[in-house]
DNA sequence: CTGTGCTACATGCAGTTGCAAGCAATCTCA
DNA sequence: TGAGATTGCTTGCAACTGCATGTAGCACAG
């Protein structure tokens, strides 16, 4: 539980962080050149552009995404600001949000796609051989698993 | 050039950010629990007392971290301030600071480690079988290949 | 030695984040 | 039923970040 890490385990670390960064910034360059809104504010309209009817409870894509509460909340103050999703309350439960997509929010989220795509093909696909990306996910996933102790 | 995304490809972008930001934050969170800094501030502690005299130039620095110029300039403000770096003028170039790593700069890095350590086998070393870290930074180090084009 | 341009660093400002605290609706359970 | 926890969301404040710009030293052509 104390134990060290051996280097292969520091090296992968060290990639691990060095490699996120360098391409997330990298995507989300090209997505600021073309003039896009930040990462984050697409993964809110696709959560809400995905679910069927265009609605999710605000604590729903708070578990959906990785951004703490109160980043959320103020996320969502900007994109509503913006007009691209609305705030409702929820019938079933008076603390609760829904929140709700609009029309802007769903032709930007189109919109954006496809600079998207081509920013992680260029920086992320084109750099792996075939089966590559799928090990890459495979062994990433394991480190993604739920935390267990204490 | 503009090719969209495949699946594959995709689901390795999203394994990616997620398993950095993971593992990312359960580390920052065990350092920050034991009453720590940032891995920030370890970084340039470690780059300078990993550097034979000590000292390094802030481009050198620069040039080693993956930080904005002007992040780096006040993230040394800081350590400046806690005193565990100094900036002394270059005596080659004028326009150059040499930073200085203190003796409670090693000395803060030197308890950092154990902890550090500790953290990166936890959250990243136990989750893997042998040989997948390797695995796992070879991929990885695909991905940092500096840009190519334009 | 001068002007033009580049490199190393610093900084004002506005926007974003983390933390701790707050509020109101709901739940739990004696 | 009603006191005390819990949940869902919000907010004040201080710290941090990105962007654009500023300053100074250097480099090199003329």
């Amino acid at each position: 539980m104390t134990a060290k890490a051996s280097d292969n385990t520091v090296q992968a670390w060290t990639s691990l962080v060095r490699a996120e960064q360098l391409v997330l910034s990298r995507v989300e360059d090209d997505l600021k050149k073309a003039g896009f809104p930040s990462l984050e504010c697409y993964d809110v309209l696709a959560e809400l552009d995905g679910a069927p009817t265009g609605k999710l409870p605000q604590a729903e894509v708070q578990g959906r995404i990785l951004l703490a509460q109160y980043n959320l909340c103020r996320l969502i103050d900007r994109l509503e600001r913006d007009d691209l999703v609305r705030r409702v309350p929820s019938p079933e439960d008076g603390r609760s949000n829904l929140l709700v997509i609009t029309d802007k929010g769903r032709e930007l989220r189109r919109r954006m796609w496809p600079v998207y795509s081509a920013a992680i093909e260029a920086h992320l696909g084109s750099r792996l051989a075939a089966g590559e990306a799928e090990r890459l996910a495979g062994l990433l996933g394991k480190l993604e698993a739920a935390k267990e102790r204490v």
